[in-house]
DNA sequence: GCAATTAATGTAATAACATTACATCACTTT
DNA sequence: AAAGTGATGTAATGTTATTACATTAATTGC
């Protein structure tokens, strides 16, 4: 394995209770669920998130001020541009990458001489789900 | 003019501040620049906020938790899909629009059905003027 | 094995960002 | 003038994230 790496017990302990979840959750959110587990300080939290961002088995969305595990097989880290889509209605997150768009944003880079760190690519709306299921509601409760 | 309606003396204060400010700033340094006007609550800024943004007149930048004035000519709303480009050394942002990215957007839309109600992109690294000026410092100072 | 070093953890306190609740004031409509 | 509406002021609180410092665990060199 390549971007493999042992994670230590609050790190494996994050990434589980991201895992799970079926939607994004906050820092706190993430050590509520901890809180049997020992866990009882933000830091705790935010310190396996911060590795787990670093290694990209973890993405933050911004627009929510919350964390995802990534979708991703992930044994290796997640390459190039990343987008979200979160659903409004059921919090669902769609991880997808598009190789058209991250060309044009490349280009754009170019043009303007831009050199590119990170990007932030995240739409919010209502997922097909939800949209086919008149009311709104949750389709997978 | 079309989108172009009466700001009150709070709303037009906090547009100033942030189109005079040549980087981002966060609810409590607009706050701080507004005391001397008599504003001392978050709350002034953050309703001033709330419908700037609501007109298009300001932008929140999610990844910076910081709001930036429109940088169109903004007697219009400002339409499309919108990205920023913001620079991590001298923080000066870039607004620009891409109907390429735009188009594809729309079709990973389309082909998911997933309905889009807004869009968050940012692009974080450093800008033209940034990369020439080898330590990196501020070109304008 | 054991000291020195480094990485991870635990805890408390605080900073930074944002919202809720409620009372008041100004303007419009009737 | 009374009622209704939208903006304002103020306080309190909620939520998200970081700083500071003491402790423990794992690694390295001897
Ligand atoms: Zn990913
Ligand atoms: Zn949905
Ligand atoms: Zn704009
Ligand atoms: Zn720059």
């Amino acid at each position: 394995m390549s971007g493999r790496r042992a994670l230590t017990r609050n790190q494996a302990l994050v990434l589980e209770v991201l895992t799970r979840a079926d939607e994004p959750l906050s820092a706190y959110a993430i050590l509520d669920r901890l809180r049997d587990e020992g866990l009882r300080a933000p830091l705790q939290v935010y310190r396996a998130l911060d590795k787990l961002l670093e290694t990209g088995e973890v993405h933050r969305l911004d627009s929510l001020k919350a964390f995802v595990a990534c979708s991703h097989p992930h044994d290796h880290p997640c390459t190039g541009l990343v987008a979200f889509a979160i659903c409004e209605s059921c919090a669902r997150v769609f991880e997808f990458s598009d190789s058209a768009i991250e060309a044009r944003f490349a280009a754009w880079a170019v043009e303007k001489a831009f050199l590119t760190k990170s990007t932030t690519l995240e739409i919010s709306g209502i997922c097909a789900a939800c949209r086919s299921s008149a009311d709104g509601s949750n389709p997978s409760d």
